[in-house]
DNA sequence: ATATCAAATGATAATGATTATCATTTGATA
DNA sequence: TATCAAATGATAATCATTATCATTTGATAT
């Protein structure tokens, strides 16, 4: 059982738990996911890691992501230009406020999406099991540059 | 001006208006846009039209897409599997539920999004443009032959 | 402590959707 | 009907991601 209460270790646990190996640079993957500063994309995620590891190839990144993802413990999220960013903080959907100027992502708090799932479910006979929302902007830090 | 109510017309009227010229695989694009029976991939609006144009590149699908898409008269529907769909008949912001076993993309009626951006507003200093909500789910049919 | 072996890694090729390029064709205007 | 910029078709380039495969390595049993 994992009582564990910080992201990193229960991921590590969860991997563990289902038969995979512990590598340098897994840990290294998981310590960033775990934190996901920004949403780091895998690239981003890649270009921090190459410092303390010169030979952590792009494919490792992805492939780490993948396994995590498999478990649940990271939300990918991709957007239209095909970008994909990654939250290990919070792998489960949630809403995000997006600035379209510097790329910023801020995790608003709203209660009545719940509801929102019930009204939906109800209108369209679907059994929902998941959901996505964006909202897009420009922050408060752009909003005062533009002046 | 246009007067036009369907979504065919108007999107031609302001191609016009735009300076743009109308070409045979222009209208045919904007026929299948402006119906958007279950929200056509560009690959798919080229194979319904290489039937009609044996020479119709995929590439002129594309350019026109992205050229209505500037228009503000066709929404880009972008998934996390980098697959990307389109709605000309309804070109703004909607909420949408997507069945994950076959495809299916339903509109479904909510008012209590505006609430919500509001909401988001007020809490993150963010001024809301745009937003995306998508649920996802399994559809009546898929349900019955799952049992 | 060491042998074993499946899993993980690194390097790189392949993929697939989209975009860019460029020679040729064509719609709109005079 | 002539003109010319815009549109098209064919294809190459791009970019993020995935697949491949030889090599390395973590975990287990001895």
């Amino acid at each position: 059982m994992n009582h564990k209460h910080n992201r990193f270790d229960t991921i590590l646990c969860k991997l563990k738990e289902n038969g995979h190996k512990i590598t340098p640079q897994r840990i290294a993957i998981v310590k960033i996911l775990a934190k996901s500063i920004g949403h780091p994309s895998a690239e981003t995620i890649h270009e921090k890691l190459i410092a303390d590891f010169p030979t952590m190839s792009l494919a490792t990144v992805y492939r780490n992501i993948s396994v995590i993802k498999s478990l649940g413990e990271v939300l990918e999220l991709g957007f239209p230009d095909g970008s994909n960013r990654y939250d290990g903080k919070k792998p489960y959907p949630h809403p995000h406020v997006i600035c379209i100027k510097c790329g910023k992502i801020v995790d608003p708090d709203l209660d009545s999406l719940d509801d929102m799932k019930n009204e939906v479910s109800k209108e369209t006979c679907f059994k929902i099991l998941n959901h996505r929302l964006d909202f897009f902007g420009i922050c408060r830090d752009c909003q005062a540059k533009e002046e």
